[in-house]
DNA sequence: ATCTAATCTTGACAATGTCAAGATTTTTTA
DNA sequence: TAAAAAATCTTGACATTGTCAAGATTAGAT
């Protein structure tokens, strides 16, 4: 009876998986406590044993964004030498705008789907966000360290970077940028050319 | 009878004026249309007469958004000579981040509160926040010319200051940066610092 | 094997977006 | 100026949704 039985086995991560998936297809607008469960076979109040409501799943949801963020840097600059961390700086901020392209909805709701009021009673989200700042501060640090990046304070460079990439692909994908600009150039070129704008050597 | 007519006389303005407050006072998932109806005095579907939907609301609200946006800008700098542009930017600059902080929900919901796909449908939108980009392209422009800024096509340089502001801004009205960071700096200092790592002279 | 806690279902309720029908007012037109 | 048309607003209704309470079912501990 391993199609009909009663437990789900590990309904919570359906559960997540099933919004990240609806956002995906329908955006979110549709994204709703009971089309997520339905998607997930189970009755309409059964997220109620894992999430406490609807704002605890987009925390999760917002959580995994995160790890998904977090992973596809590490893998797009795990084989990059340590000789040219401008590289990585490159391919990082590639991978960042990509994820932003491709899972557009999912990527809204990780910045913004937690009310900032609420964001400490999710420990969990903290700790995702926390490690992509990280992952990014060691990058910034290597830049320095070879003269990519000016020598200033490494929180500062970091969040230079950080909100020059961020802030290119929130307007680029809220469609703030008219869509005759830029017609030749590719979005990857022309985010290439904002990070040199801060970078003592040129990354081509 | 002025007190009991039955027209309200400018229902649509006295809507997204409404709407602005419910935003200010209790959040973006307060603002509900018949909330904003009542709070204007009308039965819950007199909106109906004036905006197809709720969307089309958040659209002219949004649409104001970019207008306080402007208009705040414009009395911030109205006074600066013109020999002195990089002060024009800066003081754009700490406008931008004061309205993101003091009204933090409408500007969210300027930016990201109508449906991507659908802003071609609100033309009055897609007209107030391209008023605004002009305003920065043409401060941006002003400081090329007197070697504030790197001479490089200007919509690219526009694109990245309002990136690495924008950027900033919206990460830190969702609490993306640790608390204890930046102890010391103001969020203005810490905004400037921002500015200086792209210009060419120091903004002080 | 029984008890307890975790998990899930069913049923209910209030809030909300939306529409249809009709009332009231303003504007147009003849 | 009077009738007709259009605009504005109200009331009532319905489907969707978030949420909770009560109870059923299962898993795990004693």
């Amino acid at each position: 009876m391993r199609e009909k039985k009663y437990h789900h086995g590990d309904l919570k991560n359906a559960l997540i998986k099933a919004g990240i998936e609806i956002l995906s297809q329908e955006g979110i607008s549709a994204l709703s406590l009971r089309k997520v469960a339905t998607k997930a076979g189970v009755s309409h109040a059964a997220p109620y044993s894992h999430f406490k409501d609807k704002q605890d799943l987009i925390a999760s949801i917002s959580s995994e964004g995160f790890n998904r963020i977090y992973e596809k840097l590490i893998s797009r600059i795990k084989d990059i030498s340590d000789d040219y961390p401008e590289i990585k700086l490159k391919e990082a901020a590639l991978a960042y705008l990509e994820f932003a392209l491709t899972d557009s909805d999912h990527f809204r709701i990780t910045f913004s789907g937690i009310i900032e009021k609420d964001k400490e009673k999710y420990p969990e989200y903290i700790k995702s966000s926390l490690r992509c700042f990280t992952l990014v501060k060691n990058l910034v640090e290597e830049c320095q360290q070879k003269g990519i990046l000016e020598k200033c304070p490494l929180d500062e460079m970091t969040v230079a970077i950080w909100s020059l990439v961020h802030g290119f692909v929130s307007l680029l994908i809220d469609r703030e940028f008219s869509h005759n600009l830029f017609e030749k150039e590719t979005q990857q070129e022309l985010l290439i050319k904002l990070l040199n704008k801060i970078t003592l050597k040129e990354i081509k």
